[in-house]
Formats: C-alpha cells, structure tokens, sequence
DNA sequence: CTCCGGCTCGAAAACGATTTCGGACCGGTG
DNA sequence: CACCGGTCCGAAATCGTTTTCGAGCCGGAG
C-alpha cells in the first residue's frame, strides 16, 4: 500500500502522515496517535526504497572485517560482529559486512561501500597509527567508529582496549615470577594497539631498572605461523628469554609450539603470555594465560558511541579505553 | 552528478545512456562503449537509490547467523561468512546480515530483513526438518539458497555435507578398531544434519548385526556443556560406551571434559570422534578427531547457487551435496 | 473585533534513476 | 519507389516517499 491509498483510506492528507511518522513538531499528539493506530492496523509502513531516495540516507552502517591473510582471529571479530548488530537492533538500521582482500586495497573497499552502496556509517577494527581509512572517512565527512584509537587526523568516536596496560602487568607477573629475560613477541607496530604494548612492556622493564634488550623484541603476523617464526628468531639469540609475552592467543600458541619442538616445556621450562582471550587458549596444555577482550560488548558500546555522534554528541566525549584483565592460566608457570 | 547532466555534457539523450548502462538490445555495441567510455572518464555512476527504486531491488542479499545459545561454532559461521562474501564480490550485490534471537524468532527476523529492509534474497544455515522459514520464503516468492536441505516445501538450491556419510564412516572406523559398545551424541533431531547422521550411525551398525541401543544415543545442544550433560547420561547406562561419535567437535570437548572428570583418558580409555573440523580440535589433547566440513567454500559455492537461481536455473540443478572427509588424530585411538 | 499561534489541509516539487512510446533516420532489399 | 530492421532521439510516466508552501480554521488573548 502506497502512502496515498493509506491517505486516503483514512480520510487525512498525505502530508499529515508523513509528519506525524516522521516525528515532526507541528501535529498533534492526538492525531500521531491516531496516524500511528491506524497504520498497525491497515499495515501501512513507508517503502524503505522511496524514502531512502528522498532522504539520501540508506538506513545502514557498514562494518569491514580485516584481511584473512593478515592474521584473522576468528572469534575476535565474529564476537565484536555479533556485538555490533546487537547495537543496532531497534535502532532501525542494519548491517552490511563485507571484507577487505588485502591490506592495500583497503581504503578501497570503504569507498565501494561508502561510494557506490551507501552506508551512512562505518565501524572498524585493527586501527593502525596512520590510517587511510580514518583520513578518507574524515575528508568525506562520513561518520565512523572504531576498535582502536589511531593518531590520524581529528578526534573521531571510538572503544579501545588498554593495551599498554596489558603490556605492563604481563611484565610485572612474569618478573614477580622472578624472570628477567622476558621476551615480546609482538603484533606489526603499524597498529596502534601494537605501540602501545610495547610501551606498557618497555615502561614496566625500565620501572625495574632493566634496560629492553632488542634482541628479545621481535614483531611477527598475528598468526599462529606469526608467534613459531618470532620464537625461533629469539633463540638464536646469545641468552634466550626465560618468559615471553604474545601479541595474541594464536601467536603465544605458535611460541609454544616452537618451545616444545625444542625440546622445552611451556610453563615449566618457559614462561609464556597471550592476549585477547581466544576460546582455544583454554583447551591448550597448558592452558594459555591471556589478557582478557570484550570484544561483544566493545561491538555494542561502538555502535551505540556511533550512533551518538550522528546525533551530533561531540567526538571527545564518546572515546572509552578499556582495562584488560589478566586471565591466570598455566602456561606462565605453577601458581 | 545526474544522469541528466551527464547526457547533456555527452551530448545524448538520457533513454540511450541508460540503455547503454543496462544492457538492451536496441542500442549498438558502438554506442555502448562510447558511453561506458564516457562514464568512466567523467566519473558518472548512476544513484543505486534512484535505481534502487525504480527496479523494486535492494541489490543486497541477507544472511542470518543462528542464534548464539543454541550452539554457536564460531569458526563455522566466521568462514561461511567469509565465503559468502567472497562469492559476493563482483557481483554487485552486497551482504546484509543480523542475528536471530532465538529460535522462535527467526521468522520474523527473516521477515524484518525481507518486508522492511528489502533484500532481494536470502542465505542462512542450520536447515530443519520442518523449516517455517523455507515455509515461508517460498510463500513470499523470495529466491534463497541455504547450507542443508529439508523436508519442507519445493526444491531449493542448497550445498549440504553428507552427515549420513560422516555417521556411517564414524561407526565403522570405531567398528574397524574392535569397539562394539559404540554411542552417538547427537545434535537435536530438529535439525536435517542430526537426522542424516543419525541414520548413517544405526544404517552402519546394523550393516554390521549390530541393533542400535537406545541407551547409546543422546541428543544434547551443540555445545560443549551439551556434549558434556550427554556423556553424562550415557555413563548412567548399564554397560557404558567404549566409543563415542559426537554431533560437533564442541560437543566432542565436553565429552572428554566428563571423560576425564570420571577418571577415563580419552583416545584410550574411550574413542572420541568429532565434527566440523573445529580448529580447537587440533589444539586439544588429545588432538580430536573428527570430519571436514568446508563452510568456506560452501559459501561461496551457495551465493553462485543462488545467482543461478535468481537467473532461471531450476533448483533440482543446483543442489549438492559434499562428501565430508576423516580427519584422524589421536582421540578415537592409537594409530 | 483583530491578531496570533497551533494545527490541518492539498497541491506540487523534489529525490535520481528506468522504461515506454512515438517518431525519425538510414542503408539495404524486394 | 515502398518497405523494413536496426538505431537513435526526446518527452513523459513511473517508482514511493518527504518536504515545502500557501491557505484556511479555530479558540483565546489583547
């Protein structure tokens, strides 16, 4: 049914019903309620398609999933995905995925998304520290949000874990454990989150007078692959580490995985760390002690941080930085 | 930029233009290259909205991920995702996906996306014997394609694996190794995917003289607490199972989650199988087995599906149906 | 009585495409 | 010459809204 049947069969002007669905302030309480009553019951709604035209608005925010090949941790983002569209349900928008092929090609998939398919916003991850992506947002004056702060450009809303923080007590376990050679075996730097790992890491060593040995710093792929190839980079080394901090779950599961086709024992011989709480670091032996990731729920907050600032909230005021909790495990020694 | 002023700019009429851009016959093959030319050098791309609008189609199509509590394997879902995406891409269509609720929601989930949102047609997973949403798809004329068949409706395009398949070779690889005493803990019934393996579980047994116990067969929730609550139940029995096949590899965790709370090692005490092909699999100890099941490129296989569909191709052509491979590792047994 | 604010009405102009339709041109065929 | 098929042209209708605008009504305040 077209607006103009709906009109006339309830005996008002097209006009009229238009305004009173679209919340405008010159009609009345009583005949919205009345518009309102009558369009359940006749089930009317407005042609998303004829709307969406005349408002130039389409109604969705899109969310890109990172590369595969760049190190894809599975529940991390299908977690953060069901965050998200738990956001946005009743909001009256809905959600269109699509995933970037590669790192180059980025900043290309948001233009096809933003350009040709009209999103009216967009939600990413994986921010890095200068980032194509935030600036070509920010040129087209798109609004966005992301997992990760960036130092790109203006302030932009965003929900980002404390890595840093999780760098620094991973430290200051393992040398309350009393280690001294702990290792880092990281994420690429160009991601923010990176950075600030290795701050929190460097910060902690240097609170207790231990100068960072760049041979126990190394930065691999976020993959399982990623955490073999950084360990056995660190054991050409003189002194090997006696503990090495991850860059995530799957790279500390690589680590282990070299650690013990050496003849070593994770926990035992090795002390060894993760991050972001992946489901599998549970099932390991031993189990992975992890930093914990609210990714669902960062998913949620996002959207509804996005949302406020489409209604105009400052961008200041909806940026939150979250503090991970170590998750106590087996895999960095007997309690 | 219009279509209007790019047909003033190139010096021809708008009719011709869109025609060029759409593909009709009454336009020479000279014309139409000059005007993609044209297109392509002044950056003119029709408003997907306006068009969108006039063609009553929403270029996108939409996918529903099952409702996380009723068993919810991640990586499945991540890579058929990622598989639907990439069979997407080119095509011009995008990807609009949300999450049911719960069960009893799913239709109208199916119904929010398809009578106020517009997709033009739909992918999900998880196929039930009696699948109100085939029901009512088909009622409304929406094109779909989905992962599993059912007993509901006409013909539809589907990819499924042959769980038949995966029952029988489970029973007969736990047969091969001298287990009489052989349980199934299933996935529920409601399900297509139980219900064939199922069959393929007592067809084996029987194919052996063998009569399928009651006592050895469970139904649980795909999940790990579900697989642990079956074996529980099973242990109740008179003559507890030397050998176990289990619905999911989450479900197969849990089993030896009880497994080993009862003071039995799995993989020698008892033989554990799994399905799907969970990554955690690999990382347990012992290392699951347990049968492939590409979701991958079944997604991508089922978005080309459902194009043909959309194109004309009858559904009794574009079924399939993938046989699942063995993976042996080490918890149904020494090798 | 006049004026004004709050509300309603109706017509009409966007929004940006696709599609139809009648007319015209041009080269070739009968 | 008449006719035809293949192309191209232009104008106009259509898709289904939202939004604007001028006009009108009514009750209460001045």
């Amino acid at each position: 049914m077209k607006i103009e049947e709906f009109a006339r069969r309830i005996g008002m002007p097209v006009s009229t019903i238009s305004k009173a669905l679209n919340g405008y302030a010159d009609v009345s309480a009583e005949t919205r309620a009345h518009v309102l009553r009558a369009a359940r019951r006749l089930g009317y709604s407005p042609n998303p398609l004829g709307r969406r035209l005349r408002q130039k608005s389409s109604d969705a925010i899109g969310f890109v999933l990172s590369p595969p090949q760049t190190g894809f941790a599975h529940p991390f983002f299908l977690n953060m995905l069901m965050g998200i569209d738990e956001g946005l349900v009743e909001t009256g928008y809905h959600l269109i995925i699509t995933t970037a092929r590669s790192l180059e090609s980025e900043v290309d998939t948001f233009k096809r998304l933003v350009e040709k398919q009209h999103v009216d916003a967009m939600i990413f991850s994986r921010t890095r520290r200068n980032d194509p992506r935030i600036a070509y947002l920010q040129k087209r004056r798109i609004p966005f949000a992301t997992f990760g702060r960036s130092e790109t450009g203006k302030p932009f809303p965003f929900v980002d874990i404390d890595y840093a923080a999780a760098g620094r007590e991973g430290v200051r376990r393992l040398l309350a454990r009393g280690h001294r050679r702990i290792a880092l075996v990281n994420s690429p730097t160009h991601y923010m989150f990176s950075c600030y790992r290795r701050q929190g890491y460097e910060a902690a060593l240097r609170d207790c007078g231990i100068a960072p040995d760049p041979d126990l710093y190394v930065e691999e792929d976020i993959t399982e692959d990623g955490g073999a190839h950084g360990l056995q980079r660190l054991m050409r080394a003189a002194s090997p580490p006696t503990a090495v901090l991850c860059g995530h779950d799957l790279m500390a599961i690589g680590v282990m995985r070299t650690l013990v086709a050496a003849g070593k024992r994770p926990g035992q011989d090795v002390a060894v760390i993760g991050s972001d709480d992946d489901p599998i670091g549970r099932y390991f032996n031993p189990a992975l002690t992890t930093f914990s990731a609210e990714t669902r729920r960062a998913g949620q907050r996002i959207v509804q941080l996005l949302l406020a600032a489409m209604q105009g909230t400052p961008a200041k005021a909806l940026q939150e930085v979250w503090t991970p909790q170590l998750i106590p495990r087996a895999s960095d020694g007997p309690a």
